[in-house]
DNA sequence: TCCAATTCGTCAGTACACGGAATATAGTTT
DNA sequence: AAACTATATTCCGTGTACTGACGAATTGGA
């Protein structure tokens, strides 16, 4: 009898969570197992744009105020990035690659690119420019449903994992 | 002028972790904010599976054995499926949904399948079709990809985990 | 100038995700 | 039966991801 395994494989959205997984493993085997995926594209920002605070860093990469701050300290606390208060307007928190940090994050350049060539080497090129295209509709098509401002963290009709209302607890 | 922001778009890594951040959240707004989508993958693979054990629950919802028990015990306390011990193999746990797992599971269904259209809406049936048959082709090909090239210290070590080798033709 | 709204960062809480080690059980070998 | 090996689950540590609340700082308007 067919299991749910089979069924599974039709939806869009359990795909994409598989294909992260893979990207997951692929990111460890193939590019390093000390900076993850989202340091390296925080690295990655803060290559081509010095000097930028936390908020601009997440729309950059695409990460919330609260995990850019988690990513942001772990490199900093790995002497990869330096983070200091702006003089201009002390709420926010300017950052600056370190020299380990850009020296890092150059040598895994190539190594990502690497990796993302195999994620998708099983797909001829011109079904590799056919994804990436698809997948930016996708993610494109996101954004202009939520016709609320701000760039990325959208709050929602609801509430979602955190904020402490879990039916269970009553 | 953008910066890293364009050049990642090129990168499918980061496009699929973007495509899950909008199945997220896409979830939560059409589908539940009480159950998340890998809760309902696995009350979904108990609803076409009685009585199997957490091993092959993960391999049916590609979840990892730490994931899928904290998932499991999740939805254990809040009452959508029972958790004993299976009298032939104290070592395994065999999982039930209950009356209400299976109400709840049964309710979402829909919702899922409208939440996966509305993901997927801005391509073409055409392109959809082929979305889906090209991220199936990437997530099989994960186990050949981790069998070759492999020049860091993967995370193998010669047991089978949760998540990854769930292509086994049925 | 004072105040209300806004903005940025942090903290707490919840949940997914994964690997290694520890534990318990099962099966096999001697 | 004891010893050894294989397997299932749990526990622990780390990291990503997001929401809501809070405090500090800033800004715009009266």
């Amino acid at each position: 009898m067919s299991t749910s395994h089979e069924d599974l494989r039709r939806h869009p959205g359990h795909l994409i969570r598989r294909a992260q997984q893979v990207h997951y493993w692929l990111w460890n085997a193939e590019v390093s197992a000390e900076v993850t995926s989202p340091q390296f594209a925080v690295l990655y920002a803060l290559r081509a744009e010095k000097n930028i605070d936390q908020k601009t860093l997440g729309e950059r990469v695409s990460l919330d105020r609260s995990t850019t701050a988690e990513v942001v300290a772990r490199l900093a606390s790995r002497g990869l990035l330096q983070r200091f208060r702006d003089p201009r307007d002390a709420r926010r928190n300017l950052l600056r690659l370190t020299a380990l940090g850009l020296r890092t994050s150059e040598s895994l350049i190539p190594r990502a690119a690497r990796m993302n060539r195999l994620l998708v080497s099983v797909l001829s090129e011109c079904e590799q420019t056919e994804l990436l295209r698809m997948l930016n509709l996708v993610v494109d098509a996101d954004e202009s449903l939520r016709k609320e401002r701000s760039s990325l963290p959208r709050p929602l009709a609801g509430e979602g994992r955190g904020g402490g209302r879990v039916s269970k607890a009553g």
